[in-house]
DNA sequence: AAAATGTTTGACATTATTGTTTAACTATTT
DNA sequence: AAATAGTTAAACAATAATGTCAAACATTTT
């Protein structure tokens, strides 16, 4: 019987706030051992190595939201609510935690092939989703490439909370609240400029 | 006579590429100095520790674009004209380095002070920004949040670069002359999204 | 309660990493 | 060429980090 147990429950919640702060190599098995209160030979007990406990509460990030991801495009809805469901997952997983995209632009950018490979486990298969979006009657009458399109929404929806400490200091005087605020806002804004987007393209090129 | 000598360059050059790819902790000295083909006892003897090293060599970074964008804020025009030329000078910028997004987020996210120190060091003060932008008749009587605006050129600019990998795997076949491709078509489309999107906040809000 | 299984801990071995020192070496200046 | 300043390199010291082991401890099963 493999069930999760409550230490290695506690243990994943300390080492995935130690890694989202100080980052994979920034982050030692000591500094999780403390987080969770327990020594790191315990550590090591459960998860053996530090790879091995990244992968875990990398996986953990993903699981988050990937699947419900994965949900939208097996789905079959149109391209136009594709995009606005997307929004509306990846903004509200990123307020909870906004310390994500870092963590996974990092991980992605140190190890490409990672991610991949688990976003496949978590139920994306990425052959699938280029072969609907190409078979979309909608999008083969579009002018615009739909590459940009899906780009532009993934990027309006996660690069302001990967720049978040900037943002907020500069734009938002480090009011928090005025920052979520703004984060909820983006909810509607983004879907409604991916349509203006899509109508102006139609109208005038 | 304080000047930069040949093996100062050779280094910040390795150091460069040993940061970009590993991150500052995933880097070590010796890597770095392996990159440069020294010693790693030299590598000291230049920069004496690995944060003054890493200090340089973000410094170095920052230098790139952020007194060019400096002076397009002190040049004093037009709001639209002043986003149309920062995208193209971020773009600009990650197409010869396309590492960059992912390495100065990641400090950004680890460090939050040091970036907002050099970036003013480097001319940017952003109180006269904001105070600009503040005063700027065109942007006072539009409908939508101005910071909005900002936000939406910088994530559509930058992101693409942020996950270079998975962008370039998932939607362009790994083939780095299409990505390229599509990054530059962007210095076009991006201004162009953010011109449609004053035009129709305007009609329709 | 004895046995078996699961968990915690302290001690250990190993390696990686950083920064310093000292001596050798090189090039430049006087 | 003697002296000076600048550079390189080997050796050293100190610490930090990982992973393993065996013994102690606790819990559950038989």
């Amino acid at each position: 019987m493999e069930s999760i147990t409550e230490a290695e429950i506690k243990i994943m919640e300390a080492a995935e706030k130690v890694f989202y702060q100080k980052g994979k190599n920034g982050a030692s098995m000591q500094d999780i051992a403390d987080e969770a209160q327990i020594t790191r030979t315990s550590l090591n007990y459960y998860f053996r190595t530090k790879d091995k406990l990244f992968e875990a509460v990398f996986r953990n990030t993903l699981s988050r939201f990937v699947p419900e991801i994965a949900r939208l495009i097996h789905n079959g809805r149109s391209f136009r609510d594709y995009l606005t469901q997307l929004v509306h997952v990846i903004i509200d997983t990123m307020i909870e935690n906004p310390q994500i995209p870092v963590f996974v632009l990092q991980e992605l950018s140190s190890n490409p092939d990672r991610m991949p490979q688990i976003v496949k486990e978590l139920g994306i298969d990425s052959d699938f989703a280029i072969d609907t979006f190409k078979n979309d009657e909608f999008l083969r009458q579009l002018p615009v490439d739909p590459r940009h399109l899906i780009m532009n929404a993934l990027s309006l929806c996660i690069f302001p909370f990967a720049a978040r400490s900037m943002i907020l200091n500069l734009m938002y005087d480090g009011n928090e609240d005025a920052y979520i605020r703004a984060m909820k806002e983006r909810k509607q804004m983004v879907p409604f400029m991916i349509e203006r987007m899509i109508n102006r393209m139609n109208d005038e090129t």
